[in-house]
DNA sequence: TTGTAGGCGTTATCAA
DNA sequence: TTGATAACGCCTACAA
């Protein structure tokens, strides 16, 4: 089979002991042995078995992340984006990053979380669409098992987490569009219980008040976060009587499904309606008319949930644990008349 | 720590390997023991620990992929569809995907096959993206390792893989957009030695030939598969003293790029210049004008190409080892006068 | 500075 | 049908 540690020893006449902590760096063993050891190493392409190596250490340098995926084929473009931070990150640490797909909140979900954790698939888990009350969030601080999360789930407890300013982003929207002339704006949101939803919306009814731009509950959609869901309900605000001229969206995909609707209906984007999204994806910069969003930094964001996560599980009480983030508002075509 | 099935034969009164016999469900052990084992191991929440058993085992029941990921924030909303498709069926068989990310055929994406191969972090690998002799199929054919890839490599080897018809894709788009009266259209391509480079190119120039279309060598520009990169490659294009009056572009997101670009001259997409993608992303119904494309069905391919890995690691010959994928036509707006 | 020995949790071989 | 026992490859007291 492969190269043991095993043949090195036998190779060299030393004790398989001796070669294990030559190649650790222990520091009580002769520089001369340990040079030959990693010489040997090295020239016989020996890689440690990792299965042996987590059995006696108990650790399998492995971080867990559950892609939250709804109906197969809409799918958040942001999850790319994201997990390539994430997977950077791991592997500068050398850690490697697990992943499995499941509907969120589904049994599924759960059993991949009590699998991976109980059988020691993996060192810590990253939590992503934090719901209010996220059931992940008790199941994990109660199994005291190392984590950190997106965003907060709105309960008393005190875990790591990285915070994106939502509401403030969305607030700053409604407030650039009420500078653009727009009257009357209307929000596509998520599901209820999304955390993200809460917040971007709260952000949108206090953009209003601020504003002094009035507020009504039928200019307030839901989506699932996709194009679709976002073409969708457009739709249905753009049938009303009194339509809006305005429309935020929760994210950029359902911004891109509101801007075809619209072009759909003979309307032009910008000059009859403004639409706003929310992540800064890339082709948020290439669509036509290109679109006003608040970027958020994604790519660091993965990265940062990881960073975090590694010092947990390595109990380095030094890093900060919360991390707040603040969006940029980015001004495209958009939102111009 | 943990239940081990040690406590379970201590509480029942059972020999550890009567207990691990009875849970992995063999004939010789009597059908009440075995009830009894279950029954005890459900309630005391029983996982087997995945370590032990893989250094057991010598099997890990996970498959490895890289991420592909050329400059961090650009890249392709492909993969995300593609690898949800991959973890899904891998799901389904209880595998699970290790994911970690490099620059295609850098020494990191090297050092990562080593040491994932080498350690047996994996039972097999799954190859995207392939080039022209890919030093991937030749490690992992000489290691005699499982893999499966999406492509061919062209070389004269036998091995797991699926196949789409790039080249007949590209051919028929040709076709549709000199039927639609455009008269000469542009190639953007990606980097030479990719695969589908070949191929798509191959297929424009067969349509070329087939229509009788004129080529110009200076109708074809490379991008490298980015949005930027094909906005600035269109950029190149336009400037020229004979201009095309359509656009090819090896994938949707080049195209994306390329709508944009044209959008920022003046000129209209569809009835100035045609543009079209390949890929068929969700998104690309979505731009403004909707994106002719041609539509592969990822998600499936992902499945497809862990199906037949799965075979191939368990040796089930049954299987086809070689797929074959055909793409549609979506004719959309770009390609409208 | 080096070697011996035991064990991490499972599974497989053999004997009872 | 069941039970001892020995690995799988690595790490680490402890002893030499």
């Amino acid at each position: 089979m492969s190269v043991t540690i095993r043949d090195i020893a036998r190779k060299l006449n030393l004790s398989i002991t001796a070669v294990s902590r030559a190649l650790d760096g222990y520091p009580d063993i002769s520089a001369a042995t340990r040079e030959k050891v990693r010489q040997a190493a090295l020239e016989m392409g020996y890689v440690p078995n990792r299965a042996a190596r987590q059995l006696r250490r108990q650790k399998t340098d492995t971080i867990g992340y559950i892609l939250p995926v709804s109906s197969p084929q809409h799918t958040e473009s942001f999850h790319t984006v994201f997990m390539e931070g994430m997977s950077e990150e791991a592997a500068i640490h050398r850690y490697d990053l697990l992943i499995s797909t499941a509907p969120p909140s589904s049994p599924e979900e759960q059993s991949i979380y009590q699998s991976w954790i109980q059988s020691h698939k993996v060192d810590g888990m990253i939590i992503n669409r934090i719901q209010l009350h996220d059931w992940r969030v008790h199941y994990l601080a109660g199994q005291l098992f190392p984590f950190c999360a997106l965003e907060d789930s709105g309960d008393d407890l005190d875990y790591p987490r990285v915070e994106v300013a939502n509401q403030a982003g969305m607030t700053a929207l409604v407030q650039h569009i009420h500078q653009q002339g727009y009257q009357r704006p209307a929000f596509i949101g998520g599901p209820v219980n999304l955390k993200i939803q809460q917040d971007r919306l709260q952000g949108y009814l206090d953009g209003l008040q601020i504003t002094g731009l009035p507020y009504d509950p039928l200019l307030v959609e839901t989506s699932d976060l996709t194009g679709i869901s976002g073409y969708l309900a457009c739709q249905r605000l753009l049938s009303s009587n009194f339509p809006p001229d305005a429309i935020l969206c929760i994210n950029d995909d359902v911004a891109f499904g509101v801007m075809r609707a619209i072009h759909e209906t003979g309307l032009r984007v910008g000059r009859d309606i403004a639409v706003t999204g929310f992540d800064g994806l890339q082709e948020s910069g290439f669509t036509t008319p290109s679109l006003t969003t608040v970027e958020q930094p994604v790519h660091e964001i993965g990265r940062e949930l990881i960073r975090i996560l590694l010092a947990e599980i390595q109990n380095q009480s030094a890093i900060e644990r919360l991390r707040r983030i603040t969006p940029s508002l980015q001004i495209r075509e958009s939102t111009q008349k």
